[in-house]
DNA sequence: AATCCATACAACCGCCGACGC
DNA sequence: CGCGTCGGCGGTTGTATGGAT
């Protein structure tokens, strides 16, 4: 028996399952009282009858005052494309790069919405290869990678890495994700995530998020066996790149500073509650993609799948994206991240 | 109206690393 | 070093909901 198991059978009194207003609302209050602080602390301090993982997830995943509501923009959704892509089921590293989003919408986002629509493009998402470094995914059914802590994502997502026009033709889709083809990619110049294109009027990847200088930073193939990705702030292991990349990014608290002036200077902290059985959220996404199956296709390119708009990224429009900018934002984040993800009310 | 089915998403589970004792 | 606790993560499940039949 795990020791999770054994917490829980220890804890059998405390609550399970949905949380009630009355919960929420204690949980609320506690947070904008006290901050943040022992989970276990919290849970028991605000009269909750539950673990404290539960407090923390409904806290972070639901109870937030910063979260956004609502269906995923087409920005949104290109930006979680993409960084799937490039991370894989890293879901919270994803999160991090979209604000107001959490790691469980997200995933659940691509579990049903996304996924579904790239297969039903045709758009190859690779099988995870069988990974013998873990044992406790064996169970796994699905075609999500392997995880294991050690940042070494076995797989990722969807061989469509980039919607840009920087890759080469070779880059075939149809191709199950190889190691070495990522590499030799890699190595070529002919994938770097972070890149920016030549025509730096082109935002219709995702490189204008990221806010990366064409300048000397970005070192690519170099001997020491890192990539970086320059003011990304990314470092990738160059045997892990690609689908297997491993990103390191910086903590949290380095960029909090960059970011936590607008956090403060908004007194204006709102409870946006999901109102129990009053979901607003309205699968919106099915119309906002084709569902053409184009047969022809043997992988589809994502701006293909999901509409991309070419001309969008670089339209100059404001895009509004719940009460965020999202591409005001990134552009000026230096190193991307989200800051509030360590939400703590003074 | 009743039933079935698909979908969305909230929440749980199990695992791991970090940390303190 | 071993152990327990905690926080974090990704995978999975459970349930509410809405549409189709």
């Amino acid at each position: 028996m795990g020791k999770d198991k054994m917490n829980n059978n220890n804890k059998a009194k405390l609550r399970k399952g949905l949380w009630s207003p009355e919960e929420d609302e204690k949980l609320i209050k506690y947070m904008l009282t006290n901050g943040q602080g022992c989970w276990s602390d919290i849970a028991r301090n605000a009269g909750l009858f539950r673990c404290g993982k539960s407090c923390r997830l409904r806290w972070i995943n639901y109870l937030r005052p910063d979260l956004k509501r609502g269906a995923f923009s087409s920005q949104e959704e290109q930006l979680i494309v993409h960084l799937h892509s490039i991370l894989g089921n890293r879901w919270s590293q994803i999160a991090a790069r979209l604000p107001g989003r959490t790691d469980n919408e997200i995933k659940n986002f691509w579990n049903s919405a996304l996924k579904k629509r790239l297969k039903l493009n045709n758009v190859i998402i690779s099988a995870p290869p069988t990974s013998s470094s873990t044992n406790h995914d064996s169970d796994s059914s699905s075609d999500q990678p392997s995880r294991d802590h050690h940042h070494h994502v076995t797989t990722g997502g969807i061989m469509i890495p980039i919607p840009m026009s920087m890759y080469s033709s070779s880059l075939s889709t149809t191709s199950s994700t190889s190691m070495s083809n990522m590499q030799s990619i890699v190595t070529s110049k002919q994938f770097d995530p972070f890149l920016v294109p030549d025509d730096s009027s082109d935002m219709t990847g995702l490189t204008g998020f990221f806010n990366v200088p064409t300048s000397l930073t970005t070192q690519v193939g170099m001997g020491d066996g890192l990539f970086y990705g320059g003011d990304y702030g990314m470092v990738l292991e160059s045997n892990k790149l690609g689908l297997e990349s491993d990103i390191f990014l910086p903590p949290l608290e380095n960029i909090r500073s960059n970011n936590i002036i607008n956090e403060e200077t908004n007194n204006n902290v709102v409870i946006g509650m999901k109102g129990h059985n009053n979901n607003n959220i309205s699968s919106n996404i099915n119309t906002c993609f084709n569902n053409t199956i184009d047969h022809n296709n043997q992988g589809s390119r994502v701006e293909d799948v999901f509409g991309f708009d070419q001309n969008h990224w670089g339209s100059g429009e404001t895009l509004r994206v719940g009460e965020w900018d999202l591409e005001g934002l990134m552009e000026n984040i230096v190193v991307p991240s989200f800051p509030f993800l360590d939400f703590q009310v003074e």
